[in-house]
DNA sequence: CGTTATCTTGATAGAGCTCAATTTCAGTGG
DNA sequence: CCACTGAAATTGAGCTCTATCAAGATAACG
């Protein structure tokens, strides 16, 4: 692995700062390793008792599929992102996932989190700090898919996917790696290939956003944040307990 | 009030039954109730140290702003729902809530809230339930902005809310009352009130949905379930103790 | 009754989709 | 080493769906 820390430490500790208790307990929660080769099913729609996972390396995604062969991703998963804490309660998923990359994930064991709930409240806090950053991730897509156009639309995906990425550990905050094919994104943006293809053009020659040879990179990235409305601040929701401005 | 049961105890039932103790806890839970007019911003984008709600009477409704001036809501509440559960751990709120009729509401007390948690680990399941199956909504919505025309998705959405408001008690499955204007309804689904009044009188014309005058009405709700890919049982997830089918 | 929000309808423009074809490039096998 | 293959990316032409602009009709309301 090239970091020291998990994805998921790194992304507790923009909550607040942890312990050294608090950091082995991080480590116990994902003692059982598991990887999986890219293009796999890890939970499909319809799915009963299925499980929850903490994606450790690589990338996924979240999407639902329709009548007409069609399908819309939800969510992209990056390293420190948990894929299907959500419907651990529904009788079945609710919706698939599929591995984009090779990836190493653990089994989240329901008892072992319980258990580190009662020890660590903070912890528990924590995690459901990040679960619903997560949720709050979905809504902005929601509103981008249902009020933006495909233009802004892309630059704003992919500033906010830079800023995620960042959170953990990766790219630059200017440029990042991005191992996934326009089909993928477009499926993601609630747009065909082709014209996903098209948008991405413009957004070059605007020089708003590069994706291109898996490489994302903003060559101003605070234009292209004036432009598509994107707040650069926006996933820095720190803890609850900050005073007031 | 019209009903023995209040609409979240009716909601939490459909999840399994509820004992004498867990029922006087939901009792206690929403002992500090208040009025609020229609039209009313109950929480703002923005807003710091933000309460959550459970909606016990009335519509509201959670959307966010874009800079054009144009909205995108994300969900529409009903009797039963919470407002706000998903950010109470964020520093800000990341959406505003506005009602959209008179309602009652109850302020949750977090505090209270975790007594029962410790209390009754069963009703906490339960509550937990519940707002899994809000989420499950919101990703059904981003589904259907993003894969579903205008047609499919306006039918789609009030079959859901059909299926939504009979559970906690209202309406007959095949028709209910639905105090929202088209612009409402129209930035719901992502479109223009002018687009949403033509898509309206198609659909009423196709006899798949009337919405009028306050009103909905499927003439056949099998066929309308069947031509817009909606599974009449879809919010029928049991809880997770369910054997395989 | 005037005022204002909501609903309705028409005409036109534009964003994004569909169908079709071509190019690029990493594998893969001969 | 090079032809073959298949997935991903790219470009063009035409058409459909949805937005925009404009104008009435209806209905709630002080």
């Amino acid at each position: 692995m090239s970091h020291l820390e998990d994805a998921l430490t790194r992304k507790l500790r923009a909550f607040g700062p942890l312990g050294n208790d608090e950091l082995s307990m991080l480590e116990e929660l994902q003692k059982f390793r598991a990887q999986i080769a890219a293009g796999k099913e890890v939970v499909y729609e319809g799915q009963q008792h299925h499980a929850a996972y903490i994606l450790r390396e690589g990338w996924a995604c979240s999407y639902k599929r329709l009548r007409d062969g069609g399908r819309q991703i939800i969510d992209i998963q990056i390293p420190g992102d948990f894929l299907g804490l959500r419907s651990l309660l529904l009788r079945t998923s609710d919706h698939s996932f599929v591995t984009l990359t090779d990836v190493e994930v653990c089994k989240i064991n329901t008892e072992g989190m319980l258990d580190m709930f009662r020890a660590s409240p903070r912890l528990a806090v924590a995690l459901l700090w990040a679960a619903s950053r997560d949720e709050a991730m979905v809504v902005e897509h929601l509103v981008g898919i249902g009020r933006r156009d495909a233009f802004e639309r892309t630059a704003h995906f992919l500033l906010e996917l830079g800023a995620r990425l960042k959170l953990v550990g990766y790219g630059t905050g200017d440029s990042y790696d991005c191992p996934i094919s326009q089909s993928v994104l477009a499926d993601t943006l609630g747009m065909t290939a082709i014209h996903l293809n098209r948008v991405l053009r413009q957004l070059r020659e605007a020089k708003v956003v590069n994706f291109r040879d898996g490489k994302v990179v903003f060559p101003d990235i605070a234009r292209a944040a004036e432009i598509t409305g994107f707040d650069l601040a926006y996933l820095d929701h720190g803890p609850v307990t900050h005073e007031p401005a």
